[in-house]
DNA sequence: CGCTAACTGAGACTCGGTATCATCTGCCCT
DNA sequence: AGGGCAGATGATACCGAGTCTCAGTTAGCG
């Protein structure tokens, strides 16, 4: 995959430079399927002898998340992780034994919202909805 | 209000000690109305010269949390929060402005969740569902 | 009253994330 | 092509939330 990766296209979409950090940290991700800790990009790009930076691995994900290329989300353990997504609003299941992730629709979502709204009288602008569980294929090996 | 809060209640019926620092702790929760992060009672303790020390706050909405007479939520900034609540499980919508925080139930939400298992085939068992927006009060004022 | 386990506060520590700053490098302009 | 500069970088210091440790205190039972 020497293409840019749609992550790294974000970036060169939003006119940010082409430098060799942000290759490296875009290539990372994209070679993580599923969600991850900033900390493991700091140790990937460690191991790998990158000569990336911590502060720059938390700058790029900081970019990212405001381009929506990734997005930031809060496992039950309460660390911060992060999901390579497409641009538009939606939702993620995350797997809890391999970490896998995978988009979710509306599902009906949208009506809940909206009936809350008329319920309790708030005037809803935002929300965080994350789903934790186990994935089909982790379903399949009984622990 | 000196007859012991619903929160205070959850601890005594656990079995937990009644000592002067988790009843200040407690008397604090009870006297702000809606979300408040843990360093807001450090600084509640501090500014009334409770003795409180900051361990032990952390340590008993540590406890309040697991008896689930407290709910921790993540705000949008990422910061993490509480909120008094009742020990069953259901979500919250928090007024972005003034940090009032109102309970929600279903509001058809386990129809979601159930179509979401069906077609991502994960099986779901943990979520965090976070509603914030402006409540009736906020909305009024124009500002 | 006295004992003991539960609890406490102080402070050291960890760790995710941010700020600073001198240096470097894409990239545009000519 | 190459000069210049804003944008980007890495090292490092820093910050603040949360945890750990430990010696001293205290609730509450017998």
């Amino acid at each position: 995959m020497t293409e840019p990766t749609t992550v790294q296209a974000a970036l060169d979409d939003a006119g940010y430079r082409r430098t060799g950090a942000r290759r490296s940290i875009t290539d990372l991700i994209a070679a993580r399927n599923g969600a991850f800790t900033a900390a493991d990009l700091v140790a990937d790009a460690r191991s790998k002898r990158l000569g990336v930076g911590r502060a720059t691995v938390f700058r790029t994900l900081d970019v990212l998340a405001d381009l929506h290329a990734v997005e930031r989300l809060d496992l039950p353990s309460g660390e911060h992780a992060y999901v390579a997504c497409e641009p538009v609003h939606h939702h993620h299941v995350v797997c809890s034994d391999c970490g896998a992730s995978q988009d979710v629709d509306d599902a009906g979502w949208r009506a809940v919202v909206r009936e809350i709204e008329q319920t309790t009288g708030y005037r809803i602008d935002d929300h965080r909805l994350e789903l934790f569980g186990r994935c089909p294929a982790c379903r399949k090996t009984i622990d």
